[in-house]
DNA sequence: CAAGGATAGTATCCTAGAGATACTAACTGG
DNA sequence: CCAGTTAGTATCTCTAGGATACTATCCTTG
């Protein structure tokens, strides 16, 4: 546990205060920052948490944050760490792989549809953050009784956890069209209309037979949670296959 | 066919010109501009694809360009459509549906090796540009024997998307780290040894297990394709299970 | 063959964000 | 009480996206 090692960002991240008495006293810290952009970016998307909202909302000169972030860039890894939120305490239960992974994987999604923007969020790495470490530690909990080696193990939690945002990237997107008048079926039934329009079945048969399906005009509110189980399932049979061979 | 209800944005992405004869002759087209963006975007990033950049590229004046693409967004969307190209003719042939839909990712995983920014780019909607849907006609068409329905054929044909995206990001992920001296297995191991003293045996033990283990120091350069067919296969697997549910 | 309408591209503005620099303010320990 | 240390401020620059009002160039029609 030799701290002098760890980069400033890092020990931002994991809130290794320096404890220096000496100078004048903070009215701000890393948390205060990171919890305010969290706020702005849950009331008004990513979009919305730049320096000087942030600074505006904590009564502060945009200047200021600077002492505790570093950069726009480092703000947003300190967000996304912050807004995963350490993994429920129900994950931490022993049971067969497959539940404690599906569970894994709705807890995540849980989090996902608290803090939409996580989902536009970019991935500048594996994790590194505590609360990103804590899921990443969950997630491989779950397959501690599998067999599977470390590659395979990193391998299927990045797997799931690609998955689950995958999903909720496509679920924000189909929610989208609202906004201006349009509900989601008005939203749903143009961009049908349009692709039925421009998809010629010669050059994209299977495309075209998939338009002229009912498929994109029974889409009701809950189709997501669905498709969203559907997905998952499938991804765990591939898992059990490779557990098998193990 | 009635073009008429389409709206300006697919006009644009489908290349329907308005074919009128009339007032001065554009030096600029919609594909002209795209390609710039494309090429700044290959050569120097997403970010470098600005508009003013893209202006002088054509040398012309960034407020020209909005005669062709409307906004910033939907130069994105024009971008990834015209960047993912049609999908190769090899992937025309006939074969079992797991063969083809493993060289389909495997088309995909190379066009976002060519374009390694596309992986960043954010997923706005369902594909909706001649190229998006000929590659999704391409993956449909992969699983028409399998006699999954439509809605289970969406599902597969977008989790090996997701898959593929993903894997490509965390692929570039790894391999970001060089630039400032630091080569690859420099940062792996800086990484590694921050890691190693920020994440607590009793708290973190799994992940601790890992970061202790060899797996973060013996990863060179093809682990990343070994790791790709991995991940691959394993959902290939789950879909071998959705079908012979089916 | 000249208007005149239609379209392409330009010049100039504004807003907003990230960040650099040089400053002032507040505290603490010698 | 003062010198060093740290927190927060004021001001400036650069870059980007975009709005508005203009000029340039061409085709068509009278």
């Amino acid at each position: 546990m030799d701290e002098a090692e760890v980069p400033v960002e890092l020990a931002r991240l994991w809130r290794i205060a320096p404890e220096s008495r000496l100078g004048r006293p903070a009215r701000l810290d890393v948390g205060a920052v990171v919890d305010a952009a969290v706020a702005l970016a849950d009331r008004d998307g990513l979009a919305a948490a730049t320096l000087p909202k942030v600074a505006e909302a904590l009564e502060v000169t945009k200047m200021s944050l600077y002492r505790h972030v570093g950069s726009k860039d480092e703000l947003l890894v300190l967000m996304r760490d912050a807004a995963q939120g350490p993994p429920p305490a129900s994950l931490e239960g022993t049971g067969p792989w497959r539940e404690r992974l599906r569970g894994w994987a709705e807890a995540q999604a849980a989090v996902l549809e608290r803090h939409p923007w996580l989902v536009r969020m970019p991935v500048t790495g594996p994790p590194s953050g505590p609360n990103g470490i804590a899921w990443f530690d969950a997630g491989l909990r779950a397959l501690r009784e599998t067999g599977l080696d470390w590659g395979a193990k990193v391998g299927v939690v990045m797997l799931v956890s690609q998955y689950v945002g995958g999903a909720a990237e496509l679920a924000q997107g189909l929610a989208a069209g609202r906004g201006t008048g349009l509900d989601q079926a008005a939203a749903e039934q143009s961009y049908g209309r349009a692709m039925a329009a421009l998809v010629d079945p010669g050059r994209f048969p299977d495309a075209a037979a998939l338009f002229g399906s009912a498929t994109f005009e029974a889409t009701g509110p809950d189709t997501g949670g669905h498709d969203f189980r559907f997905g998952l399932e499938l991804v765990l049979d591939g898992v059990a296959a490779a557990v098998e061979r193990a």
